[in-house]
RNA sequence: GUGGGAAUAGCUCAACUGGCAGAGCACCGGACUGUGGCUCCGACGGUUGCGGGUUCGAUUCCCGUUUCCCACCCCA
């Protein structure tokens, strides 16, 4: 039996990891646009930051994290095989893979004190691990592109216009992307008092209807009844439709602040539609919550999320730092371009061909010249037939192919073919870089 | 964690009621010693996901298991 890779995990090969860096290449370049900038975080942090920060009773920390018990510093067996290391790991402490990036990222912004930074755009890319059941555009192993902006409240972090920036940008990057037919949907799950009163009214109003709903809704309105409003079975909807909204429980504030958001929204020209029933999975979240879909992912319709956090820092020993921020999906976006990886990928703009015994070293001299003008250059082998090489440099999807043999040696002019139009001609050596860039 | 479908060559798929495991494409070589895409010929390619059972005989039927796909759940 090979081996092979694991559930849920799977190998990017090329000429699909094109894809991936067009799609992260553009983000850099629009993230740059509004002054973000990268950081990287461990992709293994201590699990009580997840416990704290994701929040206990979420599904990402109550059951789907890759949890390990690491090695006791002190331990004599501490250079032993692990096997024999566990037997001593009740004093290891308890790592994880990270579920997703937020928690990382305001970590680091504690850890490193960035708010005497003033407000802080940052942004991440990497891969996230949660460990469930795989299916179409969900992965054990996925990727992340997460941004976020943080900063004291006096930097402006709690701003309206931060949230409308963060969305507005995300808009940008999707038409950058080519991704057509993309839906925003915009929600205020208010700040924290808003939430236990609302939460204490759907209580109520659940209580003597609740036994007539589905099995998911009873069991959801004892564990997390927010989340009854994701309910899909149709009988459901005529009593959730009755049900208390989170709109009628924001305090003024918190009215305003999403009032402004949609209002900056709508003066840009960013489409939207309002969908109270909207809720995150994170216990974190507060104030503006969004979700970008998109139809072609089948049931995972969401092409990335996102939301304020402006208690998050506290909850982890921070000072004040509001923040809000959002993760995109990058299997999920990749999934939804219109571009082909074959339309994205960098093809060679010549096809070195060496031809004939002792060329190898003629050739390899010719492509390092070549390639030091940036053109893009792959190396055929003296060994090969000319046929071969044609056919090597036709597969590559080279423009040119230029011949390397001892005449062309002798003349120091090469013969320089365009394989798209079979025009060829012989090409001094000073005249190649030129003549294979135009 | 639950339910449905699937797994045969690198890829896409055949193989009748249980009877020698095949094709197309791809790959490699040749026809063709310095000019590709076309054509023709040849070669390579398999523990039929894995393990067990029934049978004279299993890709085929049965059980288990793993993985993938789809959905639930949840989320990105």
């Amino acid at each position: 039996m090979t081996i092979k890779a694991v559930r849920g995990t799977r190998d990017l090969l090329p000429p699909d990891t094109a894809l991936w860096n067009f799609v992260e290449e553009t983000a850099r370049d629009v993230f740059r646009a509004y002054n973000f900038q990268e950081i990287r975080t461990p992709i293994f942090e201590s699990t009580e930051l997840f416990a704290r920060g994701v929040g206990e009773e979420t599904d990402i920390v109550s059951k789907e994290m890759y949890t390990w018990e690491d090695r006791s510093r002190k331990s004599p067996l501490s250079d032993a095989p692990y096997e024999a290391a566990a037997e001593v790991l009740g004093k290891g402490q308890s790592l994880t893979l990270r579920p997703e990036a937020t928690a990382g990222i305001v970590r680091a912004y504690i850890e490193h004190n960035l708010g005497q930074r003033g407000l802080s755009k940052l942004y991440l890319i990497g891969p996230m691990f949660r460990r469930e059941r795989p299916q179409k555009g969900r992965y054990r192993q996925f990727y992340q592109i997460d941004a976020e902006i943080i900063g004291p409240p006096g930097s402006g972090s709690d701003s309206p216009v931060r949230d409308a920036e963060v969305i507005e940008m995300l808009a940008t990057l999707l038409d950058r992307l080519g991704i057509k037919g993309w839906n925003l949907q915009l929600n205020s799950v208010g700040c924290a008092n808003d939430r236990a009163k609302f939460n204490e009214a759907l209580r109520q109003a659940l209580e003597p209807v609740v036994g007539q709903m589905c099995a998911d809704c009873q069991r959801r309105a004892v564990t997390n009844p927010l989340r009854v409003f994701d309910c899909k079975v149709p009988a459901d909807q005529p009593i959730i439709e009755k049900l208390p909204r989170i709109s009628h429980f924001l305090d003024e504030p918190c009215r305003e602040h999403f009032d402004e958001v949609q209002n900056i929204l709508a003066k840009i020209g960013i489409q939207f539609s309002l969908n109270d029933r909207l809720v995150r999975g994170l216990d974190y979240y507060t104030r503006t919550a969004f979700e970008f879909t998109h139809g072609a992912l089948g049931a995972q319709n969401a092409i990335l999320g996102g939301g304020r956090y402006d208690g998050l820092s506290e909850a982890l020993g921070g000072p004040s730092a509001p923040g809000i921020g959002f993760a995109i999906g990058e299997d999920r976006l990749v999934m939804s371009l219109p571009e082909s990886a074959e339309s994205v990928q960098k093809k060679p703009d010549v096809y070195v061909a060496p031809l004939g015994a002792g060329m190898n070293c003629e050739a390899a001299g010719l492509a390092r010249e070549l390639r030091r003008q940036n053109l893009v250059v792959d190396l055929g082998d003296e060994n090969f037939r000319l046929k071969k090489s044609f056919e090597a440099a036709t597969r590559a999807g080279a423009k040119y192919i230029l011949i390397v043999g001892e005449n062309e040696v002798k003349a120091d002019s090469f013969a320089l073919k365009n394989l798209a139009t079979g025009e060829q001609i012989s090409v001094p050596r000073g005249e190649l870089t030129q003549k294979i860039r135009a």
